[in-house]
DNA sequence: CATATCACG
DNA sequence: ACGTACGTGATATGA
């Protein structure tokens, strides 16, 4: 058995003074951290210890003595970056469930040569890692010291056992305390004995053996003068001895257990290492996280792979996985893979060749179907044609995302090292495929056991699931665009831009310049044209539009460049983007990600069609040429307020409730409560900085962004967030327990606990903690939207198939759907849509939706 | 591959 | 002293 102790200290600080400079996106320094990590790692790897401690020095208050101030005390101050790194350090560790052992009043030393005295024997060896050599007085036939050193420019240990110590020093490792009592030690500001270097001391103790013996027989010095010195410095050859030998006494928790790693929340470590920025320690994680002790990894070349097979044919198998309760499937689309495990066998198939039979096979197999990625299945069943009505009871990756929605993979193998610890799970490190279907069982119920504790079955199997069904569809059906028209719509771009383009060079002497580069237009504006600068980005002039709009009256340019940069945005990204990746039907085929956001939402790619332009008049033309085919029609239902009612509903607010009951313009009332008139004198001003207010307070916007948003001073804008919170103080109260939660666990909740977790409230940098403080009180807003609609969603779909209706949702923009139709369907559409998504959840407040049909998506929203 | 910009809710 | 409104995705530029 193994024990590796390690000097905390030594260590950071070796890494910290060796690695120059290693900043992390936050600003923080974490080049010490990151050192004491992989050298920590390389020798837990190496030595494989059963037990492992990590030792700091406590910084004291008050001295052990006077002496030890005066002599000790004079060391150099640690640095405060190194400080907080070594909070850091303690942290992660901590996390990872290594003990971090600190006294006060101790060093690491002495809690090391505490644990080694007590605990080592021929069947407890110890390992102390250190860069210290003061621990090699500690060292004896079951104790060796890991010194890392450097050796022309490589990580080399060195291992120091009893022998070196001998021929380094030419005294025993328990003689060190006496000869440095002689020698003494200028690191240590031991003083030793004046006229006695390390050579005469090593002499004297190899006869001697201790001080206390060469005192007593003083007489047998060879030489007179050293007999005359050692008199003369007997007090401080005395002290120094005492100052050299370690302490062994430290109130150390004398059960050997205590030492033994802890079993590790390597979602939370991750997560912490992640938002340190340190990537590549995440590489090595289960090299950095404990190998229990007595703990053998499982062998995959054992009897675990005894039943593994691939087959081609899943015929054979059949009767094998209907008899079996639960399947266990898994898919590998890329390398055409279909791999179930049913608990006692394992099977590979060609995926293409046997999807058919799957389906089929369903519908006699009365078991649970857990799936690693439901999603892509129904995809796989929808491409081959073949029903998807298929009852699915767990999908591994929507669980990863409704339990821990920050983290962005969410394979079975990541899965699998996140959530099981080393011992629960198979190793198999060829084939990460292979890895996730041996261990898909094990770690779907582990999965299944947190959703219960936490709450969110409903989430995943009323919702998330039925809802990665609903998306395949809308992804299979598309939407028609009418090409033609985009292409004309393009071309008139064109010849605008590059009208406006030459008025703009025009102003720059009639030189051209990439008006899209922003290095070039800041030299032109801002150099050339000398107008007055708007601050600097990291890499030149801003030139943003919010900032160009603030000058745009100092010269005709300005006012070209902001139509110049909208037009080549629809151009590039709206309308050529778009015809890129219309279908040879006619259609898009956006892909609605599912486990993207961290709050919920559903994403959309390739092409995004949540963005598509609508605030301005030229850009809402965009939404001409998204329509509905010859007989049908485009049905657009979208949310009033949606996320203003749901922080009505989260934090009830008696006078936000009110509101919402009494189906009151929220805005005006808004603007009655936030400027203290009566709401017959609210103008549309007041109302505009109102409905502004609403939103940034859903935001946690500030006085100082308010301010830039509506144009008022930061004074009045302070007045307005100030009345508002007055007059809605339930909002205000939500914020408040909504970041102290956050604080206390680390995540936050929707209504329908859906989890949004928060490592930057866990750090120290103020602006980072502010950037939680926010997430923490929109996260729950924006995510309980989002489960709403979601929810409306299944419903709907359900509720068209039952009906027999050809209309089919295609679309979905956060708080709208969007349904193609036939013109006759469109009436009774209208009444499901508003019953199904305005019932999607039974709240104190209505929610309240608006709809309109349309040959065109302009037309029907 | 990171950055700046800008489109949406 | 510091930075200042949440959540996304696409594009072009330039090191």
């Amino acid at each position: 058995m193994n024990f590796l102790i390690v000097d905390g200290n030594s260590i950071i600080n070796r890494s910290f003074y060796a690695i120059k400079s290693l900043t992390n996106s936050r600003g923080q320094d974490v080049n010490g951290v990151y050192g004491f990590i992989n050298i920590f790692i390389k020798h837990l790897c190496a030595i494989k210890p059963e037990y492992v401690a990590v030792a700091f020095d406590v910084s004291r208050k008050t001295f052990r003595t006077e002496l030890f101030k005066e002599y000790k005390g004079t060391r150099k101050a640690t640095p405060e970056n190194l400080i907080t790194q070594i909070k850091i350090l303690q942290e992660l560790l901590e996390l990872a469930g290594y003990p971090v052992l600190k006294f006060t009043n101790f060093e690491a030393d002495d809690i090391i040569g505490t644990l080694t005295s007590k605990f080592a024997s021929p069947e407890l060896k110890f390992s102390i890692l250190t860069g210290d050599r003061d621990s090699f007085q500690l060292i004896n036939p079951n104790v060796c010291v890991y010194l890392p050193t450097n050796k022309s420019n490589k990580a080399v240990t060195t291992i120091i056992a009893e022998a070196d110590v001998v021929e380094q020093t030419g005294v025993l490792p328990s003689q060190i305390v006496d000869l440095k009592a002689l020698m003494g030690d200028t690191s240590d500001n031991i003083p030793g004995c004046a006229g006695i270097g390390p050579k005469k001391a090593a002499d004297l103790i190899s006869e001697f053996k201790t001080i206390e013996n060469l005192y007593n027989n003083l007489e047998q010095v060879k030489t007179k003068s050293t007999q005359n010195q050692l008199i003369a410095e007997k007090d401080n050859v005395f002290l120094s001895k005492s100052l050299a030998k370690i302490c062994t006494d430290v109130p150390i928790d004398l059960n050997l257990d205590a030492y033994i790693p802890a079993q590790t929340d390597k979602t939370a470590l991750i997560s912490y290492l992640n938002e340190l920025d340190m990537k590549s320690i995440i590489q090595k994680i289960d090299d950095f996280v404990p190998h229990l002790a007595g703990q053998e990894y499982k062998s995959s070349s054992a009897e675990d792979l005894e039943n593994f097979e691939f087959i081609t044919d899943i015929i054979s198998i059949k009767p094998d996985l209907l008899n079996s309760g639960e399947l266990f499937i898994a898919l590998n689309k890329e390398d055409n893979l279909l791999g179930i495990n049913n608990n006692l066998n394992i099977y590979n198939l060609p995926l293409d060749a046997n999807i058919s039979a799957l389906a089929a096979m369903f519908s006699e197999f009365s078991g649970n179907i857990f799936l690693d990625d439901v999603k892509e299945f129904y995809t796989i069943l929808s491409e081959h044609k073949l029903s998807a009505d298929i009852s699915v009871f767990f999908c591994s990756t929507l669980a990863g995302y409704i339990l821990y929605s920050t983290v962005k993979r969410h394979s079975l193998d990541s899965l699998v090292k996140s959530y099981l610890a080393p011992q629960e799970y198979i190793k198999f490190d060829s084939d990460a495929f292979v890895f996730g279907l041996l261990n898909m069982p094990a770690l779907c119920k582990k999965m299944l056991e947190l959703l219960k504790e936490n709450e969110q079955l409903f989430l995943l199997q009323s919702v998330e699931i039925p809802l990665a069904y609903v998306l395949v569809q809308m992804e299979m059906s598309g939407v028609q665009i009418d090409v033609a028209k985009l292409i004309e719509f393009g071309k008139t771009l064109q010849t605008e831009i590059e009208t406006i383009d030459s008025a703009i060079f025009e102003y720059n002497d009639n030189m051209p310049f990439n008006v899209n580069s922003a290095a070039q237009l800041g030299s032109v504006l801002f150099e050339r044209l000398k107008l007055p600068n708007l601050g600097k980005t990291k890499t030149g002039f801003k030139t943003d539009a919010d900032s160009l709009a603030k000058i745009s009256k100092l010269h005709p340019i300005i006012k070209l460049v902001l139509t110049h940069r909208q037009l080549l945005k629809l151009k590039s990204t709206y309308v050529d983007g778009l015809l890129k990746t219309v279908s040879p039907s006619g259609r898009v085929h956006s892909i609605f990600r599912q486990t993207e956001t961290k709050t919920g939402r559903i994403s959309s790619a390739e092409p995004n069609l949540q963005n598509i332009p609508i605030r301005t008049e030229l850009g809402s033309r965009m939404r001409n040429f998204f329509i509905a085919p010859p007989g049908k029609l485009l049905v657009d239902a979208d949310y009033s307020q949606i996320e203003l009612r749901v922080l009505a509903e989260i934090c009830k607010d008696q006078t936000l409730m009110e509101i919402f009951k009494a189906e009151q313009d929220i805005h005006k009332i808004t603007a009655a409560e936030i400027f203290n008139v009566p709401i017959s004198d609210v103008t549309d001003q007041m109302r505009r900085r109102a409905k502004a207010v609403n939103f940034g307070i859903i935001y946690g916007i500030g006085p100082f962004a308010l301010a830039e948003d509506i144009g008022v001073s930061f004074k009045e804008a302070s007045g307005y967030i100030k009345n508002y919170f007055a007059r809605f103080p339930g909002v205000e109260k939500y914020t408040i327990d909504t970041v102290n939660f956050a604080k206390e666990h680390g995540f936050v909740c929707t209504l329908f606990n859906r989890r949004i977790h928060i490592p930057e409230l866990a750090t120290k940098n103020a602006a980072t903690i502010a950037f939680g403080k926010r997430v923490a009180y929109n996260a729950p807003v924006q995510g309980t939207a989002a489960d709403i609609i979601k929810i409306a969603m299944v419903n709907l779909n359900a509720k068209l198939s039952k009906e027999n209706l050809e209309a089919k949702i295609i679309l979905q923009v956060h708080d709208e759907i969007i349904v193609e139709a036939p013109e006759k369907e469109v009436e009774q559409l209208s009444n499901i849509l508003r019953t199904e998504m305005e019932n999607a959840v039974q709240f104190d407040i209505p929610l309240e939706v608006n709809i309109h049909a349309g040959k065109t998506w302009a037309e029907s929203h």
